[in-house]
DNA sequence: CAAATAAAATTGCATATACAAATTATGGGC
DNA sequence: GCCCATAATTTGTATATGCAATTTTATTTG
């Protein structure tokens, strides 16, 4: 079980600049701060993203908002069901194409204003311990990716 | 269902800066990168940050992982029966307390080694999205965070 | 108009993740 | 030596995530 030079090499080389690596650890740490400061409101930061985006939009088919959060139509499939189920959002097909009419519900936009402050207490906690500058950079990059689809 | 100014500020708000919104899509998309490209492999990138972590540790218990991963017991718990089904890490009373010590085994120590030259490919896609400054702006993360615990 | 084709959404399956509850194993106190 | 408090692990349950396969729906074509 002795470890090779050439091995001990390549593992430190992971282990010290794998980007997914660092991300998911981030994005694990940074998650459960927003969850534990949503958790009073009975929904989840992943939840939360998803009312949000639809409600930037107004009104969205999924395959929009798949391609906006790069995710995975089963993906969002399920969660809108969820959501759908919560009475957060209303789902329904458009007419066009069998492409569904995604909206936000009045109960939605409630849950969004009563869960605001507890975000924004969540949103400073992450910017401290992210530190200004990544926090600044993850905004700066949303504005590239995701605002640039959201903005109608 | 007209948005009050109000609401629409809120939502605004949320979608242009929630630092979780930003790095959960961003590690949606990181993540695909490296798991399409490990994929011929058989194994995850989820995995293989574990198979390394313990591999940069040579020999850890639960306890440490989770900490330094910041991971919940129970996931680590789940994912290490994985590792150890497929082969690739042993995990056995440690004698001391009832704390599990955890190893990589010879064939661990090969995945790593057939891994490397894609993980690498996938790093290098990773890093041309992320941009530069992103890149250095992670790895130096980790030397604050995940680096300080691994190092023995 | 009906059949074929193409596109979108859902379902089956597997892993990742975490909280809460149950279990197990330790080490100490009597 | 046995029982109890305590710490560590596992199990139950629920959501998040994505791939593959299936189903559903729309459009095109004969």
């Amino acid at each position: 079980m002795k470890p090779t030079a050439e091995f001990q090499k390549m593992v430190n080389s992971i282990a010290a600049n794998c980007l997914s690596v660092r991300l998911r650890l981030m994005n694990r740490m940074v998650g459960a701060i927003y969850d534990e400061a949503l958790r009073i409101h009975g929904i989840k930061a992943s939840q939360l993203n998803i009312l949000v985006a639809v409600s930037a939009f107004g009104r969205v088919n999924s395959r929009q908002l798949c391609q906006v959060l790069h995710m995975d139509p089963s993906t969002l499939s399920r969660a809108a069901g969820r959501l759908k189920k919560s009475g957060w959002l209303q789902v329904q097909p458009s007419g066009e194409g069998k492409i569904l009419k995604i909206e936000v519900t009045r109960e939605g936009v409630k849950k969004i204003e009563q869960v605001y402050p507890d975000w924004k207490k969540a949103q400073a906690r992450a910017a401290e311990i992210l530190g200004p500058s990544m926090s600044e950079m993850l905004v700066a990059s949303g504005n590239k990716h995701l605002l640039g689809g959201m903005t109608r």
